[in-house]
DNA sequence: AATGAATGAGAGTTCATTCAT
DNA sequence: GATGAATGAACTCTCATTCAT
């Protein structure tokens, strides 16, 4: 049962101790978990991690599970929700640039803006079938968004008319999500990235 | 230290006791490996998969980790050696219809003919360090091998001038690793999926 | 690398839960392993004899070899410690007779005073190489006490002159270290064994 | 239950391969629990020292344990059987001379002679309480022979009258073994160590 | 709000033992 | 006579979890 506490991105100086302290552990916990995934990742890591004891951690969550909820759910929820907005956005734009820009939104927050969106992406196809479960309405929410998105672009024939959506969107989001397994923040520049990927995306490899 | 012992893919009742249990314990650790990860898959699952104790297993590999890294490397090894046969195959056609071709036999291997080689593109990025260390000469191995090829379509004009080799090639196999986590063996053709999925790649999701 | 953290030989009301923690399963282990030998000493035997549970050993020490570590190391501490202050005291007295205060303080340490003295005469012996090595430089710091105090009672003509230093130091504290196999604490009086001792080694068994 | 299966001390070239395969073991063994005590000593070991694998070993014994019992038993046996010779031929000398005599042979067969007699000296303290009473009527025999050697020697008047027979046999007996922990076949003549250990036996340190 | 100390379940691993070949 | 292959029990060790302080 995720919920949706509204994880503050930045902990501002304002926020409670709690909020702080809460904040912490699911930022050190999904860096973990993306970098060596759930099982592999102790409650002591991450305490320390967090600048913590292990046994601290159990003042802001009931279980090492309910850490990673609340990572799965808010990274989903931040995709979800700045994709939402550039589609919003580009309500009058040629429906294939909005495609496009799509695209870069999501390579951003998965690449640079949020720490738990690339969780997501790497290791919810691991995870135990009942959790994966209880993370399956969100996740549908988000490819739903996709596949109207692609949808409208075919119909205005902006997209190849060959194209099956459910496979392309399948196939579109599984490869702008790979880019986590490369992507290296130090050496890399995001814009840069994503303009390649989406050109690969709309034009191919091949020439004109 | 990744040896090669020939893994043979289908036990041969002509095979060994030892060679028959060996290749059981294999794949019944690769598929744990590629569906649960490395740390989630304990040795009494892979035992139980391949039908006997967890004690056994240590008559025929030293440790857990030892029968990763055979996975690991037999894994590498196999699309390396399929996709340079393709290559070496194709020398007089098309120098895209080749990449096309490698596009399709990676795929093939991938979700049809290898349990070891998914495994490679699932969960190499989650292991530790030291472990993907081991690794890397072979998987070095098998990018050098692409980037050849796609230099050589470039040089020949049948690949946009304007892509980047290296960045090109880890896009476009990420994006075809990425088909492991939605592809489902009993629901669809792996060579419908190997079509589209190079038709994509190809010529992109723009109308022409 | 064997530490010397003080072993509080009574666990004072004073100290804290950790340290009274800590010695008590230095003294389960160190009875166990003097009975029964290092390896047929588990780790369930010794948590269970120190009052708690095979895993919270590891709250405390690190390995069950560490436990073994700073048991040696304790034991020879204290023997070299209590006989070092036994010659200091002898300084003006009879050379002979500091030989013998310092048999009968070896044997009420192995015998009564310390469960960690014990361990090291009987079974390090029995250890691997590579443990026994480490602990090989505080031995020999007390064989070399020893032989100091043997050479110069034979200067001073209180010793026969016709024995060889080292090879009597060996014999003689082999000697003493033998009552542990069949001394019984419960059906015997340490000091009477210690004078019985120290007068054979004296005296010897012929009459004058 | 030992039994007194004669262990041909050199395997004979007459001997079957049975009993050749039967002594390798023994000895193998022997010289295992000797240096690492019983149960640090695998079946494993054991079998590759004696040039074989581990489930060979059950053509020969019943189990581990019944290796133990066989090479116990005829350590002592050894011992025994050479000291009561010694005493024997010594019926007409003077007592002290043969308690010399019987401390002499005794340190020869632990050092020099026997591979299983050493094992007894040095482990049998720390075997478990049941194994350890199977072998304590052999052991008795032999502690027997010499608390007569040497109640004759003390009414002879050939010992100090003051010494009290069964802690003096203890002294003694254990003194003696104790040369097992130091004594390095390599660097060292056993009549030469013999000699100096009955020497301080009879004589003691102190100068006359 | 956090920690020190412990626990119990289960992890990887070892080993005496078995038995068909 | 001996081995290859397996087993089950028990080992050392790890870890999520608890709770008094």
């Amino acid at each position: 049962m995720p919920s949706s506490q509204p994880v503050s991105s930045q902990s501002t100086s304002s926020a409670s101790k709690f909020d702080r302290s809460h904040d912490e552990i699911m930022k050190a916990a999904a860096r973990l978990f993306r970098d060596k995934g759930y099982a592999a990742s102790t409650l002591r890591d991450i305490a320390a991690a967090a600048g913590m004891k292990a046994g601290s951690l159990y003042y802001h969550f009931d279980s090492k599970e309910e850490i990673l909820d609340a990572i799965l759910d808010a990274g989903v929820r931040q995709v979800h929700d700045s994709v939402q907005a550039v589609i919003r956005e580009g309500k009058e734009a040629d429906r294939l640039a909005v495609v496009s820009a799509a695209a870069r939104t999501h390579l951003t927050v998965l690449l640079a803006r949020s720490e738990f969106t690339s969780v997501n992406m790497r290791i919810l196809g691991l995870l135990p079938a009942e959790i994966r479960a209880r993370h399956l309405p969100l996740r549908r929410a988000y490819t739903r968004l996709w596949e109207k998105l692609l949808r409208d672009a075919q119909r205005a024939g902006r997209l190849r008319a060959d194209i099956e959506i459910k496979p392309l969107r399948r196939f579109l989001l599984a490869a702008l999500n790979s880019t986590v397994e490369w992507f290296d923040p130090e050496r890399e520049d995001v814009d840069a990235v994503a303009e390649r990927c989406t050109g690969l995306i709309l034009r191919g490899i091949a020439p004109d």
